[in-house]
RNA sequence: GGUCCCGUAGCUCAGUCGGAUAGAGCGUUCGCCUCCUAAGUGAAAGGCCGGUGGUUCGAAUCCACCCGGGAUCACCA
């Protein structure tokens, strides 16, 4: 029997106790995990949401213990439970039989539910990350939404979902006129120049992002004292916008270039798209249109003939409400006739659920070491056969807090078209920026006015060229970890340890990025986000690693994981062993190891990949200790060590579940 | 002005729809490698959970107000 199922049969014997003995309906239980294991293995506070509702109901008070009491006698006959204890003000702590337990789930898959993409009856869900404007690289910001959507991508496969990545490009908007103009007019170059540029960077060993991202500063500096410049912008925004031109193609290449620079930067840290829609195909295909159609059709939006907002498409929003300077209505279409970001956004989200009544048509942009494929938009037919894109039934956009406000709007939109999917279908996974400190700000070589010295934090920002590029950042992070490595294993292969260290790198950067929650404006440290010691990535790592090199050494004492499979299985009792453990930390880390399915579960349901990365670091530490503790391969007693072996690898594949659905490969040494 | 987020140990952060002695990491001090990897580990010190009221048997958690810090509220993109 697992967590799960145990869990299960107990919250059915509380509801029916409860209906029984009370009269009373408890459609949530909740169950939680006691501070210590001394307090059991699960701890049930049913007993005090009953007393309260008992006092709803009849208008009798009574207390939780007494309440507790009465149930104990419910969950005692359940088939696993050895003990059920009365704590504290009214917990019914409930302690599971741990050698039945242990050899129940000896073999158990930590993380059972796999999904095959290609089952189309499987539930299938739409995560966009990343989106990045083409026009630089990406900076430690732009790696946080990253790494959250990846992450939070493979917790939705582990919950067995069918997850489309998504990787949304806007390569008509003014950041990427901002760099033609950079390329046209600040350095007179055309197509072909540009071209040639681009060979040349590549020769000397620096990228093509790298360069846009001066540009793009030196053209916003430019903007300051050039209004004619101003000028030639909004031009080129409008012949990017109309298409089939020759500045239009100049910033195709500028941002396709951009975007394949981008997508390497993330393969780096193992993160991967399925496509790449784009903001230009948006437009020619018309998508706007065919949403405005809808939207005046069931009336959510309407025409205002007067006053402030004349001329203008708005959408009503009531439960928004109105202050001295802003309406609470929200305009999709210009008195102009233009549709505004908003607008498109709606029309996007919309084809995102299947909604629209249009599709893109799409190519193949890049392929994979391994054979997956990314696809992209393109104006012209598509060109090979691919799976169905899009129509998720839930949409995750993973943008930052600041765009909380359109995101609404959008979210509000669509549930107003498509009322019997609603809001809940949008889902807007908001995290808050990563900034610098001033002190890092000034490491970076920026000089900062003194108000900006006082201030918390300062936003970085890809205007200004302010920001830690996140190739500079990984660069660093794996020369760190190679010269660590290279202390410790200075005779393996130099390809290996090359590989270890980037394994290292990925691991430090995805742990820190991702042990925040996502509502903590991460102040960027370089010491703390380069550190491998204490919480981070390297520390679960290194206890994998351990954990693996007692597997490897197995067979030198003349020992196999399945014999000691088998005699735990068949042993009789195993409480001798486990309950004469001074810590009980033998069936501390079988437990805790036990609960990834469960974690994982939370970690989705609560939109929040950090609960994960909590749980892997406990786990970990959890390890350290049970390994500190035992000596598991000089036990002697053959009963004792085949405990101490099966639970270690109980632990060893949780840990490695856990990090691979963090997006952290556990290496071979370290 | 409206809305949202944050305020917990010297620092950076967790804290499971309100519950058991408020937890980690870093930093500080003192320990632990004849033994499965010391990127590890043991111990100590460190807290009016921003403030004041309220709800409750019970509040870091919920409510109200206040104080600090941040974001956002365009016919921009």
């Amino acid at each position: 029997m697992t967590i799960t199922e145990i869990v299960e049969l107990l919250k059915a014997a509380l509801r029916s106790a409860a209906s029984e003995k009370y009269g009373i309906d408890l459609d949530q239980i909740v169950v939680e995990t006691p501070p210590k294991t001394e307090f059991g293995d699960f701890a049930f506070p049913a007993a005090f949401e009953l007393a309260k509702l008992i006092k709803q109901a009849t208008g009798e008070k009574q207390n939780p213990r007494a309440i507790a009491e009465s149930l104990r006698s419910c969950l005692e006959p359940v088939e696993i439970v050895s003990k059920v204890d009365v704590a504290g003000a009214g917990y019914l702590n409930v302690f599971v039989d741990r050698g039945k337990f242990l050899a129940d789930n000896l073999t158990a898959d930590p993380l059972p539910n796999t999904v095959d993409p290609t089952d189309e009856t499987a539930v299938k869900v739409c995560v966009e990350h990343t989106s990045v404007n083409p026009n630089k690289a990406a900076h430690i910001g732009h790696v946080r939404n990253s790494v959250l959507g990846d992450t939070f991508h493979r917790i939705l496969k582990a919950t067995g979902k069918r997850v489309e990545v998504q990787n949304y490009i806007d390569n008509t908007g003014v950041q990427v006129a901002d760099v033609v103009v950079g390329f046209m007019y600040l350095e007179g170059r055309d197509l072909g120049s540009i071209k040639a540029l681009d060979a040349e960077l590549a020769a000397a060993g620096t990228s093509f992002d790298y360069y846009c991202w001066d540009l793009y500063a030196k053209v916003g500096q430019a903007y300051q004292s050039d209004e004619a410049l101003k000028a030639k912008r909004a031009n080129v925004l409008h012949l990017i916008e109309a298409g089939d031109n020759a500045t239009a193609e100049l910033a195709d290449y500028v941002a396709t270039r951009n975007v394949q620079c981008i997508t390497d930067t993330m393969e780096r840290l193992g993160i991967r798209y399925d496509l790449l829609p784009r903001e230009s195909e948006i437009l020619h295909l018309h998508f706007w249109d065919k949403a405005f159609e809808q939207m005046k059709q069931l009336g959510v939006i309407h025409y205002e003939p007067e006053g402030k907002h004349a001329g203008c498409w708005v959408m009503p929003w009531e439960s928004h409400t109105a202050s001295d300077d802003h309406e609470a209505d929200k305009i999709l279409v210009r008195s102009n006739g233009t549709v505004t970001y908003t607008g498109k956004d709606i029309a996007y989200q919309m084809w995102k659920l299947g909604i629209l009544g249009l599709d893109f048509n799409y190519r193949l942009f890049h392929t994979y070491a391994d054979g997956k494929q990314i696809w992209i938009t393109t104006p012209n037919p598509d060109d090979h056969q691919h799976t169905h894109f899009g129509g998720g039934e839930t949409i995750y956009n993973v943008i930052d807090t600041r765009q909380s406000y359109p995101q609404e709007v959008v979210k509000k939109g669509v549930a107003a078209i498509s009322p019997e999917r609603g809001e809940k279908a949008s889902v807007h996974l908001a995290y808050e920026m990563v900034a610098l400190s001033p002190a890092a700000a000034e490491e970076l070589g920026f000089e900062l006015s003194d108000e900006d010295r006082k201030r918390p934090f300062i936003e970085m920002s890809g205007r200004k060229g302010l920001g830690v590029k996140a190739d500079d950042l990984i660069d660093r992070l794996e020369a760190n970890a190679l010269a660590e490595v290279e202390s410790r294993h200075a005779d393996l292969p130099s390809d290996q340890k090359v590989r270890i260290a980037h394994q290292l790198a990925v691991g430090a950067l995805r742990y820190f990025l991702l042990k925040f929650t996502r509502n903590t404006v991460i102040v960027f440290d370089f010491k703390e986000a380069l550190s491998f010691e204490g919480e981070t990535g390297c520390f679960c790592q290194y206890s994998a690693v351990r954990a693996n090199s007692i597997f490897r050494k197995l067979g030198d004492i003349g020992e196999t994981l399945e014999d000691c499979r088998k005699r735990v299985a068949e042993a009789g009792s195993l409480d001798e062993i486990i309950s004469a453990d001074p810590a009980s930390d033998i069936w501390s880390m079988a437990i805790l190891a036990s609960r990834l399915e469960e974690t994982v579960r939370q970690a989705a349901a609560a939109n929040e990949p950090a609960i994960l990365a909590k749980y892997a670091f406990s786990l970990a530490k959890a390890f350290n200790l049970f390994y500190h503790n035992h000596k598991i391969l000089s036990e002697t007693d053959e009963l004792k060590r085949s405990v101490l072996v099966t639970v270690a690898d109980m632990a060893r594949r949780s840990l490695t579940a856990a990090l691979e659905t963090l997006g952290i490969e556990v290496p071979e040494k370290m």
